[in-house]
DNA sequence: AAGCATATTGTAAAAACTACAACAATTCGC
DNA sequence: GCGAATTGTTGTAGTTTTTACAATATGCTT
């Protein structure tokens, strides 16, 4: 193990963010118009170099803050990424992380070297520089995973919201329709969501009851491991 | 964004693999004795410095072979760990990755700067440096969760292994106890294993049947997607 | 008031899971 | 050669979970 500066000491380490976040509709997710070489004026992931003196994990927040405005997000690693030729710079490994947000809760802001902020649906995105097509596939696999396994579909939706609504998240993450029927016997007899008594309004249309995500409940049952398999 | 190499350019980035084999009774997991400071005479985990000119994944498979002769293994990332102070030389990430083998296949040996490699039961190794001990726990939740989803139980079975050999594998893993009977009856209703026709010899009880791993019908599984969840 | 759009709910059959114990095949000691 | 010891092998019934399937309810619009 030879630890001369001059030899290691080169690379450089970057994070990415694959943020998603879902409408109501559609999982989208967010991009950022590069402002700075390389790939100027390309649509990209927000990521950025991570400062030497700050954490990884830290750093992953601190990027997608500066970049895009948002902050107290869901995140979790993903894969880390190193081919040698990937950026066009030097010897730049990438950390993917994911973030999962309510839409409605935050108002995205291109900010730093990022022109502009916007979301995409995820199946049209636009041409992405770097291995970002990669990146963006190792993620939505890690989503899709997780949300089998674990009740996180709750961080992309808002506060309240209806049992179609739920199930439309699902549809569009796992790219698969369930019955409705099935669905709601299995999601209600997990008991992590509760009516909040209110109704949806300016709908022309007989309207959903609202529900709500049971914090305490999750926790329980989250200390127990448990399995959210839909 | 900031590319002067001056600001960026000085991080080093290592694998550290976890490495677990499985001797027919315990979950094993292989420690080198560092020959090399930092943390020269120390037990710890097969990694080494990634090379500026080698694909990260490549590398993982190299540093493998250099310091225990193993080639030809299941390998897979785990993580990426990054924290500012996780190495006294620097600012060093490591990705760490796990290897599943078959004990009875290979001949360990050190090699480079590792002076010895060993097996360790999983719940008696020694104390490890740096962040190793995170990186193991990582690395066995990974397993954990991998082996309930995915047949990867074999590659640490011998090529013809008993039914109460894998379960064992299972109950170690996993650490808890499953029900024979209905361990079996899941275990054969996947069509994922054949008898041999061979029997076990040398036993001083009734010899259990030896099985084979399908490779045919677990491939066809494969394209599908398929769980494996016992 | 009729029509439109989406919301909501039950049931029966099939499949999967769980708990549980007796008999089988081999070696060993006598 | 035989009984004891050791581990291997197998079935069933009760329970739970999953699946397939369609009619009715509610509010809005015209």
């Amino acid at each position: 193990m030879d630890h001369s500066e001059s030899k290691h000491f080169r690379a450089a380490v970057t994070v990415d963010n694959v943020v998603f976040g879902f409408d109501g509709k559609q999982l989208k997710v967010l991009l950022i118009y590069r402002g700075a070489e390389p790939f100027k004026d390309r649509w990209a992931l927000p990521g950025d170099f991570v400062p030497l003196d700050e954490n990884l994990n830290q750093s992953a927040i601190h990027v997608l803050r500066s970049l895009t405005g948002l902050e107290n997000i869901y995140m979790e690693q993903v894969h880390a990424f190193g081919d040698v030729n990937r950026h066009p710079f030097g010897r730049v490994y990438t950390i993917a992380y994911y973030a999962l947000i309510k839409v409605e809760d935050y108002q995205v802001q291109a900010s730093s070297w990022a022109e502009e902020a916007a979301w995409f649906p995820i199946n049209e995105v636009p041409e992405l520089p770097f291995d970002h097509v990669e990146i963006m596939e190792f993620a939505k696999q890690q989503l899709r995973n997780k949300i089998r396994t674990q009740p996180i579909g709750f961080e992309l939706l808002p506060k309240h919201f209806t049992l179609t609504q739920i199930q439309e998240l699902y549809e569009a993450v796992l790219e698969r329709k369930f019955d409705t029927r099935n669905f709601r016997k299995k999601l209600l007899s997990m008991n992590l969501i509760s009516e909040t008594g209110y109704r949806q309004t300016d709908v022309s249309h007989r309207p959903a009851m609202l529900y709500k995500y049971d914090t305490k409940r999750y926790n329980r049952f989250l200390e127990r491991g448990f399995s959210f398999d839909i």
